[in-house]
DNA sequence: GTGAAAGCGCTAACAA
DNA sequence: TTGTTAGCGCTTTCAC
């Protein structure tokens, strides 16, 4: 009777020699058996070409090594681009630090949590990976309250809830608003550069053509903007706000472009800058008298790239070795082994041909 | 002593007063079980919140009901986006069926074998989901020979290997060379319909804009332009070829309109075609009195949507759907009960402005 | 340092 | 129809 199927603990032990946790000692405990036993017994396991089930195991130490990522809807927007990267990193990340990525789909933030606990009790998935944090956003709380590992891509963008935290901790509940692990791109930070960038170039008026007010990334992106303007000392000049989109860049880009003083646009998305580089080229063909519109994007996009837009990049692969390693941290029990728990990445400007154009005063 | 743990099915039979197996086959087969025992028991079920635990299930049955995909390196180019499609909707038609889809990275096609064992043998997947078919692809010969459940999302591009067919028959191997189950989109019929909708404009010299010949997608794409040029019993006009990307887009474009008579391009991608645009747009302005230059994309990514590109659209949402029944019946045991083994998904084309010119002989 | 026993939660086979 | 027995492959006490 040829032991024709995979090879188990028992069939090592049978072959080394020794006794079947003898063989897990050696796997999970290599100092505690004795030299020349671990050498007879990782011979064996080599011969035998034995691989642990880590089924069995998970069965046996309830941990899986999975993380769990919704796939969020799919992007219209050219930005999509940047979740389909990170996605990458991620499972690259996650793989080296002996992590798994599992998708799971749902259509809302309250099915999303529904599935976390569907998962959790059901396939022990160890931790989840959020995107998109919004503000308002529950499946944050949800987590923290039922202590189970997870991290953010994007910081809690709710403002400090003052009044909830006096009150439960009244009740005798940890207040903990929004101290969970995130890390996150400084979208401050990045337009910040693209100003100043444009303002060494000798640029006055730059507009910034923002999303709606009220999305946390779109008012942060704004208020690196106004960063740059004050610290220069001047004036700010322009904003037009418009939904992310091209279509929707190049009507914002023609109002701002109305005022005849302004030379350069600040974008807060690629999108919206691609529309821009619409109107703008509409306008060196209608008044080629006025002096050539500096642009810039942001997320770097691979468009970005072709069309020669100056765009702020986030360094994605960082993002998502963070992350790993935060939710790596948490689930062994070591969170405190992690000192940043929230990390705020500085993104970095590509200057392309876009901003190129040089002006003076 | 209360029960504060997770409901097993021992504290499910206790509670309902019925053994431990009776409650399995309430949930796995239960015309088996007589009608009030299974009231009984789904109630218990209902009130205690049990969940199954799917890991000591899968110990048991040896199936994991997970689906394996290699998260393929980022495209840089703009068509990267369907993959971000399929994703998404194979994530959703999966979690519909039952399963789950499980990421890993690897390196290139012999890293990922590598894994396919790995994960097979570790975790137990129960099958995989292929993209970006290859010619030589070593991927589905290998799970062929190793009679793991998989379906690819693209054709085998190989041509049939009759010299190796009837080596292994000879060996009493039998012979499979691309008997797969696997899901495609009609390039050809893609492109065809593209070519027709122009040659219904009136348009005669349309250029087709392809990629260096010998890729499977890019040659299938460029006999679709063929075939409609010789079912409409005219002689075909220019190709220009050129690497996937928006600036080598816009220098074949250019090559392709040093012909005077061409009026209209068919693009093997949307990169190409939004660079296609880029050279249409300056030849306007440089030959104000040539005739405008339609143009056609494939792909139908958010970009031609915003630029107003007339582009051939992949129905992915079928793909997905059509790989994950596939997979499932594999897993089932039932692979006849898909009768489609072998699918080729007919794409559409969304007319927009770019290909909107009328032109008359 | 090594081994024996127990059990994670489930289902497949058989017996009642 | 229902219950009993056995075991999937692993790790965790606890003796030795």
């Amino acid at each position: 009777m040829t032991q024709a199927s995979t090879p188990t603990l028992v069939t090592v032990a049978e072959r080394a020699g020794v006794s079947r946790q003898t063989v897990s000692n050696v796997l999970n405990s290599p100092e505690i058996v004795r030299p020349d036993t671990r050498e007879r017994v990782l011979r064996a396991i080599d011969e035998l070409g034995y691989r642990t089930n880590v089924v069995a195991r998970q069965l046996r130490t309830r941990r899986s090594f999975l993380l769990g990522l919704r796939m969020p809807p799919a992007a219209d927007g050219i930005s999509g681009q940047v979740l389909d990267r990170f996605l990458h990193a991620l499972t690259e990340e996650a793989q080296g630090s002996g992590l798994r990525i599992m998708l799971f789909a749902a259509a809302d933030d309250e099915a999303e949590i529904r599935e976390y606990e569907n998962l959790r009790t059901t396939t022990g998935i160890d931790g989840f990976v959020l995107t998109a944090t919004h503000s308002g956003d529950t499946r944050t709380r949800w987590l923290s309250d039922h202590d189970i590992p997870f991290a953010t891509f994007g910081r809690p963008w709710d403002p400090e809830p003052a009044g909830r935290a006096a009150e439960a901790s009244a009740e005798g509940v940890p207040p903990k608003p929004g101290h969970h692990a995130w890390v996150d791109i400084d979208g401050r930070a990045g337009t910040r550069a693209a100003t100043r960038h444009l303002l060494d170039a000798g640029h006055r008026r730059i507009a910034f053509l923002g999303w709606p007010e009220g999305s946390g990334v779109g008012d942060d992106r704004h208020a690196g903007w106004l960063a740059a303007y004050e610290e220069a000392g001047l004036e700010h000049a322009v904003v037009q706000r418009a939904e992310d989109g091209v279509a929707e860049g190049t009507a914002a880009a023609n109002r701002a472009l109305a005022d005849p003083g302004v030379t350069a646009l600040v974008c807060v998305s690629d999108s919206i800058a691609l529309g821009a580089l619409e109107a703008v080229r509409e306008l060196a063909r209608s008044e080629p008298d006025r002096a050539p519109v500096a642009i810039t994007g942001f997320d770097d996009t691979p468009v970005a790239g072709a069309v020669g837009l100056t765009s702020v990049a986030q360094p994605i692969d960082q993002v998502a070795a963070r992350i790993v390693e935060q939710l790596r941290a948490q689930i062994d029990g070591r969170p405190e082994d992690v000192p940043d728990h929230q990390v705020l990445i500085e993104p970095r400007l590509v200057v392309r041909t876009t901003s190129r154009t040089e002006h003076r005063r």
